[in-house]
DNA sequence: TTATTGTGGTAGTAATACTATCATAAATAA
DNA sequence: TTATTTATGATAGTATTACTACCACAATAA
């Protein structure tokens, strides 16, 4: 059985649907390694252009610039992660141990789907660690935000506050607990491997004590005092 | 008595220091006003010289570019808050409202200092949460880090950690939970503002419910358990 | 058959991010 | 006092970036 996973995006998000042809999907696949390449600042249509080959205006006509890529990009990680996680736990009932599941798969890498081949979930991943907060850290967030850019985050965000007050129903911050979680997930990574000693896991640079560390954090907040 | 407060800035950050002339710190007043304004991405030096009344060139001749301007605000921003801590934590025995203290200070917007008239920390304070983390989530942290642009940072990361231990002895993430308050004062206040459905503060927009979810975080899970 | 749509290519423009050179007034050292 | 350094200003020039407009062609629908 092989079945594909299709997530709907936002249409304001592109000018024309790049999971609609070839260099559509293109576009995507190569942009999600040249940005990891590269670093976002210098990622430019044009590199991306000669790294596919075709043209800049080629690029230009599925997205209007790479802010909207980015955009894009970010939007597409967080519905495919709020679909893997309402996929591990499913059929789960004690909301501790799908709050559990659900950290540990924000904080590990991810494995490449083999579904979806021209998006590689690994390497975009690596996106939202370094970039993904410039998606939303500029002066148009609230423009972008009317037009729902930013709706599967906060679905996200939702989704996993509702699992913290299952566990904790008196509990009185389970939104900014969440954003804390998912943010901190991906700025320890960052931290581990780029500036450790703003971290605990320089030496091992390991992902699972920064799983741990967010257990700690989340458990102990939800816990009855 | 009136005090000066000069602040050691890394000679590596700049061409020419800003705060040796006219020019120099019209250049840091300005900036910080403009970054504001206009957000990172738009602001460009050629618009901040007209804004000064100077030309690109008289800009250039301090900075190398906008990214070592970024890095030089955020770092002094955070060599003057170490500073503001270790003053308003100054004859404090107790770790405990110590460490209360400097997280009142991390999450309430700043009141202007007089003494240094050519940099205003309340817009700063708006900089570093809107574009600080965009200092070193590019792909040059490691040679950043290795030329010790962050040290301020990681200074004042590390004055907290050592405090968090001196609460809790046994506790295994006190670095970790550093950044942590560090990043989440800002970045619930950005939420708050900007996609407050993030956070649990939406309908309030007070600063003082960041400090409190802050405390909460941190008090909880510092307790021995 | 013709018209439309989807797709790809070429060329050009304004702005950005610099670098280089020259002139001059003020501050300072000899 | 003169000589010299320093700070600033003015002008020009280049490579790259971020687009826009226009053209060509193949598949498809009327």
């Amino acid at each position: 059985m092989k079945l594909q996973l299709l997530i709907k995006m936002n249409e304001a998000l592109f000018l024309r649907n790049p999971e609609s042809s070839e260099l559509g999907k293109s576009i995507l696949k190569h942009s999600v390694q040249l940005i990891n390449k590269t670093g976002l600042e210098t990622f430019t249509f044009k590199k991306l252009a000669e790294d596919i080959g075709t043209t800049e205006a080629g690029i230009y006509r599925y997205f209007e610039n790479k802010h909207k890529l980015l955009v894009y990009l970010t939007a597409w990680y967080w519905s495919w992660l709020e679909f893997q996680i309402s996929f591990h736990t499913n059929n789960i009932n004690d909301p501790k141990i799908k709050l559990k599941r659900i950290i540990k798969l924000l904080g590990t890498p991810v494995e490449d789907d083999e579904q979806t081949s021209y998006i590689s979930e690994s390497l975009l991943h690596q996106i939202i660690i370094a970039e993904g907060s410039k998606a939303y850290l500029t002066k148009q967030v609230e423009e972008d935000n009317r037009q729902h850019f930013f709706k599967p985050y906060k679905d996200l965000c939702a989704v996993i506050g509702d699992i913290i007050l299952e566990c904790s129903p008196k509990y009185k911050y389970p939104k900014s607990l969440a954003s804390t979680i998912i943010e901190m997930a991906h700025f320890q990574n960052f931290f581990m491997n780029h500036l450790p000693s703003l971290t605990d896991f320089g030496r091992t640079k390991s992902e699972t004590e920064i799983v741990a560390f967010l257990n700690d954090l989340v458990f102990k907040s939800l816990k009855e005092s």
